[in-house]
DNA sequence: AGAAAACAGATTGTCGACAATCTAACAAGA
DNA sequence: TCTTGTTAGATTGTCGACAATCTGTTTTCT
């Protein structure tokens, strides 16, 4: 029999070619929290109209990762300790959900997918690629999502890892080091394929924990830094502030 | 002490507008799931461009309670069976999880908006309100994850409430008939009051299940309608279907 | 000098028009 | 008759310009 899937084919519209290099302006770190975004110095260097830059700019504010102010502007969003903190607690129940709804449904292809992933991690590292080395971990921490086989779980993984990404890639710009390089999903990936679910559920629970433990130091330092009022370095949401001169 | 919390002025722009009046026909089942939007006929019943049209209906998509097909249109989202019941499984789990958070944060002010909301509940219970029943039964089961002090969590169980809000309605809308007039909530309100947190957990599945029993069959009704086929009086996602001619 | 009012510059919000694309109906050919 | 190519109508996507609003500065008055 001719089987052939065929992918659905890309979406051609500017909105969603801006969105895409937004997000990944914001998630890679490039575009740093709390900055404004202006329309129209934006719209010129991708030399578009303000219309969709607008359109796309409005779906990441809904993403969680823009913050809107009418007639005031559009920003970054601001990353304190307590968000890091209430998206990690979070994901670690949603991890234990995912885990518990995948369980019956492992087979040989989620299997050779969470081989497939395993091995991408290792070759970012290998390649001492950290912002890849970020992807390739939160994909392969989002295999269980998308196998769990519940859309409103796997969208709401979805919309959280572009925070946690986010924070990552914040972290490791401020460490201005390479990532660990040991491979810390070993363990993950084998219980997984092992028939002890609870086994499972704690390991994710603690591997988390440990993928998260220098996170979480960065996230005090910003605490710290913040209560001490030294954040006039970056363009915070002040009004019209003058950006390049 | 001159304590006064002067709460934040309106979005006074239209695009907020707009997109709260959509938002508020979709909830509400006015507009029907499948429905396409079209934005020049929208645009001038409320009188305005479609350049705030647009950038609001972008909002809903992100929120999920609209989808876009480039070139196509926008349409209400499709309800499954499936929907319904992955969104009832999540909920579950962030109820466990917001109770968890809340316990150790009650206080007096947090058992007074208990006994608000609940009585909200009754008023619109009292007189025959479906609609405003819904609405004051969703928040007053918000209540647990706005006193959770994670913005992530409330966030995501906001987005969810959308569409349950969504569901409910529809059903409301299948049965035109007023729902249980009965008070299923008054040992929900008792537990959260109580000091045994497991019992507040379990009765929350269990009040949910309740709750949701008649949401079931709907959701299996139409399951079994889409099955037949027989869905060509919904105004599905065919694309330049004659609206109104 | 100090406070209030008016102004100027810049940015966001909105509008109306045009271009790109889709769908359905129709025509042409095998 | 069925398939393929063309066309017409409608709708979405995008653009450039204008209006509304905000912030910082200057001016005016006491």
């Amino acid at each position: 029999m001719g089987k052939l899937d065929f992918p659905p084919i890309a979406d051609t519209t500017r909105r969603a070619e801006i969105a895409a290099l937004l997000r990944r302006a914001i998630l890679t770190g490039q575009l740093e929290p709390g900055q404004k975004l202006n329309e129209l110095r934006i719209a010129e260097q991708m030399q578009v109209s303000r219309a969709p830059l607008r359109e796309a700019m409005r779906e990441l504010v809904q993403e969680g990762i823009l913050t809107s102010i009418p007639y005031a502007g559009t920003f970054v969003i601001d990353v304190t300790a307590k968000d890091i903190d209430d998206a990690y607690s979070l994901n670690k129940v949603l991890d234990e959900f995912a885990i518990e709804l995948t369980w019956p449904l492992r087979d040989q292809r989620f299997f050779d997918e969470l081989d497939r992933r395993h091995e991408a991690v290792k070759q970012a590292t290998r390649d001492r690629d950290t912002t890849r080395q970020i992807e390739t971990a939160l994909q392969l921490h989002g295999l269980i999502h998308e196998w769990a086989d519940n859309s409103v779980l796997l969208e709401t993984w979805q919309r959280l890892t572009s925070r946690l990404q986010m924070y990552f890639a914040l972290h490791q710009r401020a460490r201005k080091e390479p990532v660990p390089a040991e491979d810390i999903h070993e363990t993950y990936a084998q219980l997984l394929k092992g028939a002890d679910m609870g086994a499972a559920q704690r390991h994710a629970r603690e591997h988390i924990d440990l993928d998260f433990e220098e996170l979480f130091a960065y996230a005090r330092s910003l605490e710290q830094r913040d209560s001490k009022g030294a954040r006039a370095d970056r363009a915070g949401p002040t009004r019209n502030r003058p950006d390049g001169s």
